[in-house]
DNA sequence: CAAGTCTCGGAGAGCGGTTTCCAGCGCGTG
DNA sequence: CACGCGCTGGAAACCGCTCTCCGAGACTTG
């Protein structure tokens, strides 16, 4: 197996330049049409495909972002935290909505975890090498110093959530204050007066502001004390909340967590407790992920549109290597509210 | 911003030549120690990174490969496609495999959607040109061209499951049938007389040999008919293949669903219809996957060890790399049966 | 002590593209 | 008819790195 054919070989096959077999394939300039029409056989009968790292050395694009997930491994078992990271349909989402974005410009997403410090250094390493143009980073994270060390490198970076402390770098979000007040404004509209409410973790900004945004529009209607139990978005953190809480107000009416992971397990224990949702408790989720519609009884949720937001940050990305000079963008998306069974 | 520092701007700080400076950040060949030290001094303060373009290029290896998910777009809506594929926590755990294997050799996987005529072209077409080494595929469907024209296209490939049809290329599975005769003799310990199935879609393999060996199984023990309803591995057709075999078969005490997806949702099922899990009903899964452990109860099930089969997928692929000339190989599993509530 | 061997740094030839620059040609215009 | 301009193809520089080849010096060895 001799190696593969090269723009040299087409050029002779075809009796032309490297130049100008290099036009007509990139559609660069004006070429005549009849040689064109040459070239073009050449390519076939040499099966030629052009090498995209020699393409790459000289464009400085290599057609590849990173998708970085970058979580608090605080020094667990590895794999146990990718495990738990893809097993949520938030990741799933993004994905595709990153994929989306990136295949009509014959993109692909590179896949990177940085769960831990050395994992990051790796991370910021590898994409100052030029592995790929940019980073998209989703970080799950509060304090986490990636957003910082990617944009120190020179990395092009676009973020999901902005970040809680100031980096130069785009991103995008959600409205949470206003989703969490649809959540509460709907609650308290099917009469629901004893809410209780799952938060995410504190540490990040989304758990914090759905949950602040929660209290609010419910102290703005007469109820100035919401019960509130912390969880870290998974199914378990879910189900011991609700545990918690259910043991502590027993005659609660109402749940909101923040997301849907955790909303199912509470709808699965208040049932196992003999309540029925949403006739005895009625029960409001974040996301409108595939968890909503997979519960029983499929949940009525606060819709953040990811699959949008990721294509999103795949746009504020291109856009900042269009123009490294802009300043970083951000854009913020309105959450919906979603009526199913639940509540 | 001017350009990033090369090599060359290395060596004339450190007073050397290209080359030394090359063999010093590659530890090629012995290099005076004096002059390593003057060498990484000058990396440290030009703040040098290596092109991973220019490196590429000579070395024709990216630290690349494509994971490719091909399945059944079958004219469907493409991210609706997507959302059902990465909401699927089996492909999370092959992700979670993969990277696992590839982080220590500095790699990375690239995301490849293939679930349409034309993004199958697409994704051949820029393996081709040498955006990653190899591939990894994935095939949710069993009559894919993929395979083939992977290899075809001379693109190294490893697959995840034995393909339909033989194709020239290395592949990890697992001994499906020796699994679902795990599954079959577990249930008929515990004295289930009248069990039915859930099998996958009869085009894969993975779901026929399932089928076969849960059949075969019960057909030595004296039950030569076994109830079937067939399901996508999906949740919702779980749901809905449980819910005929309930009505066609009232009475039976024991189900084997092909994946814990479904064995899930028909554990549901059975709960609404006022069956206890396992008392009344067992109920056995297929891939010991996160939804197992989210079920409630949760799920006894046959283990398929997808993280270790991925890792392995890395480690044939490397291998192959590096020999190009020898024979693809293929690594078979042995499942295990893990035992939790459900039956 | 001479000759051979070993070690290690430098020069330079690629790797396979893109793109600038230049030359030739056909055309329109004064 | 002479001149200039636009269009198109080719030559060659260049992207940044690796690696072979070569030569100089140090070291061994008879």
């Amino acid at each position: 197996m001799s190696r593969p054919p090269t723009l040299e070989d087409v050029a002779r096959v075809a009796g032309v330049s490297r130049a100008t077999v290099s036009r007509v394939i990139n559609g660069t300039r004006n070429v005549d049409p009849s040689i064109q029409e040459t070239v073009r056989a050449a390519v076939r009968t040499t099966g030629y495909a052009p090498n995209s790292a020699a393409r790459s050395l000289v464009t400085r694009r290599t057609g590849a972002v990173g998708l970085v997930i970058s979580g608090a491994g605080e020094g667990d078992d590895e794999s146990a935290y990718r495990r738990h990271v893809f097993s949520d349909p938030f990741f799933g989402r993004v994905v595709d909505g990153v994929i989306g974005a990136l295949r009509p410009r014959g993109m692909h997403p590179m896949l990177m975890l940085a769960e831990s410090a050395e994992a990051r250094e790796q991370v910021v390493a590898h994409l100052r090498q030029g592995i790929a143009d940019g980073a998209l980073l989703v970080s799950t994270h509060g304090e986490d110093p990636l957003p910082r060390m990617l944009t120190g490198a020179g990395v092009p970076t676009v973020l999901f959530a902005r970040p809680a402390r100031p980096v130069p770098a785009g991103y995008v979000d959600l409205a949470h204050r206003d989703g969490a007040r649809l959540a509460a404004e709907h609650l308290l509209a099917r009469g629901c007066r004893r809410p209780v409410t799952i938060c995410g973790p504190l540490d990040v900004l989304a758990g914090q502001e759905r949950l602040d945004g929660f209290g609010q529009a419910m102290a703005r209607h007469g109820l100035a004390y919401v019960p509130c139990a912390e969880g870290n978005f998974t199914a378990a953190s879910g189900e011991q909340a609700m545990t918690r809480l259910l043991r502590e107000h027993p005659d609660l009416d109402g749940v909101f967590a923040a997301n849907d992971l955790m909303a199912r397990a509470a709808a699965h224990v208040l049932q196992e407790h003999g309540k029925r949702v949403p006739q005895d408790v009625a029960v409001v989720g974040f996301d409108d992920s595939s968890a909503a519609t997979a519960a029983r009884p499929e949940l009525t949720t606060v819709r953040q549109p990811v699959e949008d937001m990721a294509g999103e940050m795949v746009r504020l990305l291109l856009a900042a290597l269009e123009s490294p000079e802009a300043p970083p963008k951000s854009v913020i998306f309105e959450p919906d509210l979603v009526i199913r069974e639940s509540a």
